[in-house]
DNA sequence: CACATTCCGTAACGATTGCTACACATGTAA
DNA sequence: TTACATGTGTAGCAATCGTTACGGAATGTG
């Protein structure tokens, strides 16, 4: 629904960018969380005052999932990336693993997911139930790539895939909170290394 | 500095049981978190009048460390007793997953680690440094147990047993999300066994 | 120029936050 | 009974919350 400036702008222009305001706005909400992020901090990240922030956003939830959607997206285009360089469905574990021991650890970035966190820095139901959709979206495209090994052989016949989602998917979220807590890129590596003993096989 | 009670009370006596109102506080703030629990949200819970509250508890962040320290006192006790029961280092770890599996998914309480949620429910530095140190001291027990693991041979000389204890927290923090976000005892049962499989030496 | 349209800044709305002043109730001690 | 000490309930504090009404500023169109 967003019109992409074909047509001419009637009225006075936007003093702002706005791209640039929704990253900020992403920052402040990844560090924070929704519940603990007020407008106020929003306005003054963003360098707007709170009639512009709803104009152009709607309101605080609409821009908490506008930014969490930019960071879904920028995480699922890597992940597709990296499965599809990957050739097999255990080397692109490994891969989200350790990618993921130093994106979640980078410094002048929020430590942890946005994702992972969000699940429990918000309390209305509302807003958790569509936060539940987007995990799910994620792990679906995790499931999809051990599911390609399945098929092509790389894993027995009867393996429990979803098995298999469920445990990586928590030994990534458990990394998302040790690099929150301040747990360095090495320790995260050490971890996924551990993690990726547990792959059917050895 | 909580006198006992063993002179004799002057005064109005208290006309509510400390002990259940803080079990009742323990609850709402398991289940909606430190930031998104509001005082009233606790009087109504707690069948108390907000001066009662702070007569009995100093002020919402006391309160809140108290009723964490009711739980994680719980968690300890636990661990201590199951770590003690199990022959080896591998087994407690075991033991340890296992009854986390039933204990996040049981009917009638919040899911999940209270302990673990706190990590990303408040916003407070102050407050976050506390969470941090109980966290810390969680860990150590469970670093303790696979310590002995190692001077009792069952581990190879040389293994990194901090490696071993980031891992199998990530593995229990990541099951709390689960748990939280409705994953069955089955699943957290199935993700508790994949872990152990990168137990050292299989 | 006037006009319509859209955005900006100020300023404030009603609701809720964590917390407490005050008057009264209820207990022990003299 | 009187004095003291402590808890309870009402009622409300200042501050902040998310949100918006309003008037003026900036643009395109006639």
């Amino acid at each position: 629904m967003d019109r992409v400036n074909t047509d001419k702008p009637r009225g006075r222009p936007r003093s702002f960018d706005r791209g640039r305001a929704l990253e900020r706005a992403m920052h402040v909400f990844w560090r924070q969380g929704y519940e603990a992020t007020s407008v106020s901090d929003l306005t003054r990240a963003m360098g707007i005052n709170p009639p512009s922030l709803y104009a152009a956003f709607g309101d605080k939830e609409q821009l908490y999932l506008e930014a969490l959607g930019r960071y879904q997206q920028r995480r699922v285009e890597s992940m597709a990336k990296w499965f599809d360089e990957e050739p097999t469905a255990k080397a692109a574990v490994r891969r989200l693993l350790t990618e993921a021991a130093t994106e979640l650890a980078r410094a002048g970035a929020p430590r942890g997911s946005m994702l992972v966190l969000s699940a429990m820095q918000c309390s209305s139901d509302a807003l958790q139930a569509k936060l539940a959709e987007r995990r799910a979206s994620v792990r679906a495209i995790l499931k999809a790539r051990i599911d390609r090994g399945l098929h092509e052989g790389e894993l027995a016949r009867g393996i429990d895939t979803d098995a298999l989602v469920d445990f990586y998917s928590a030994v990534f979220q458990g990394m998302s909170l040790q690099a929150r807590a301040g747990a360095s890129r090495k320790r995260l590596l050490a971890t996924a290394a551990l993690a990726m003993r547990a792959w059917p096989g050895g």
